[in-house]
DNA sequence: TCTATCATGTAACCAGTTACATGATTTT
DNA sequence: AAAATCATGTAACTGGTTACATGATAGA
């Protein structure tokens, strides 16, 4: 229960709801496709959200096989009960934006603990590496191989950037304006 | 150690670099300060992370008082490695950008698993949200009332509403000349 | 004076990460 | 044939969330 908690299960949901697959499986299909782009994983995380959906009696076990020496393989199913789920669960998210934590966002509201002076510099770091990263991301955004659907994330993705972009461009100006309030306090303490 | 983790050490690490304080403060202080807007925490892990800045030295015991019939009460102060750490932690979260896992974006990467009709459905809906999202987010960001440096995470985050309206209202329209193919896509296997 | 809410904390549970294990195949 | 990497999984640890506990004050 509460199985809404990792976007993983999502993932694997989607996929089972295309064939069974084992866990090992899964792990390799979704690096092969990219999603650890948009969703965090590592092979063992996979084995345990598969844990999870099974609990849930998201997803079943289907079978288990062995070939050759290898370890034992079992394969897992989406049941009628996951494939409501996995739609229940994406009309949530497609729906109902929730509130997020970026990393970047909760360093700004405790920004004014560093030197105004050191903060310029970083965003201009920062501002460079935000381009590099732009560049790939639009080369793959760009893309046309299986259906433009297919990369719709990144697009996405390239949106956010070219708005911190810009969001750091302007900070940097204003920080001139600020300077001298922000510096002189941090005189006055240290 | 591996203390750089949870944000939520960071903004403990700012609040008691200002003075010492015991956790149910830091709690409240933290939580009226608004900062539960860019810090996800609850009452419950604050106890947490100042148990673990405790074992890594980033903070120290600093007394023990009770008063009346009250339970006992530790304050914490911060220590010259807990200073040292503020910095540098700041520093890097402000320099270098971390690749970030927004839902939506992991949504978007396996929405194909809906059917066309009804993602439109569903992106009008978040749209009017968004723009719900975005007045409160916009009059909170355009305050002045301690400074407006302490408000720039919210001019970040409107940043991030623009761009995020925009590309639901973009992909509205794309999805208008996909259809076809999507929705085939899907009475093909159901 | 009863009830609600505040102040403060702990304990138990669940989720996630990391490290390890081991046979199979491929490369050098 | 040695070394590297792939295929597959488990176990141990650490982090985070939730639920609970209890006296104090304030409101009805």
């Amino acid at each position: 229960m509460s199985s809404r908690k990792n976007l993983l299960g999502l993932a694997v949901l989607a996929y089972l709801s295309q064939r069974p697959m084992h866990p090992y499986e899964l792990s390799k299909t979704l690096r092969e496709h990219g999603d650890d782009r948009s969703i965090k994983f590592t092979h063992g995380s996979v084995y345990m959200v598969v844990e999870q959906l099974l609990k849930a009696g998201l997803i079943a076990e289907q079978e288990t096989t062995r070939e050759g020496q290898r370890p034992e393989r079992t394969v897992y199913g989406i049941t009628p009960d996951g494939r409501a789920e996995l739609q229940a669960w994406l009309r949530d998210l497609v729906g109902v934006p929730r509130h997020e934590y970026p990393a970047f966002g909760s360093a700004l509201s405790l920004v004014s603990a560093l030197h105004p002076d050191v903060v310029v510099e970083l965003l201009r770091e920062r501002l460079e590496r935000l381009r590099e990263e732009r560049v790939t991301t639009a080369k793959l955004a760009e893309g046309t191989e299986p259906h433009p659907l297919f990369l719709v994330e990144e697009v996405y993705r390239l949106g956010l950037l070219d708005a911190e972009i810009a969001f750091v461009e302007r900070f940097i100006e204003r920080i001139a304006e600020w300077r001298p309030m922000w510096a002189g306090y941090h005189e006055q303490n240290s």
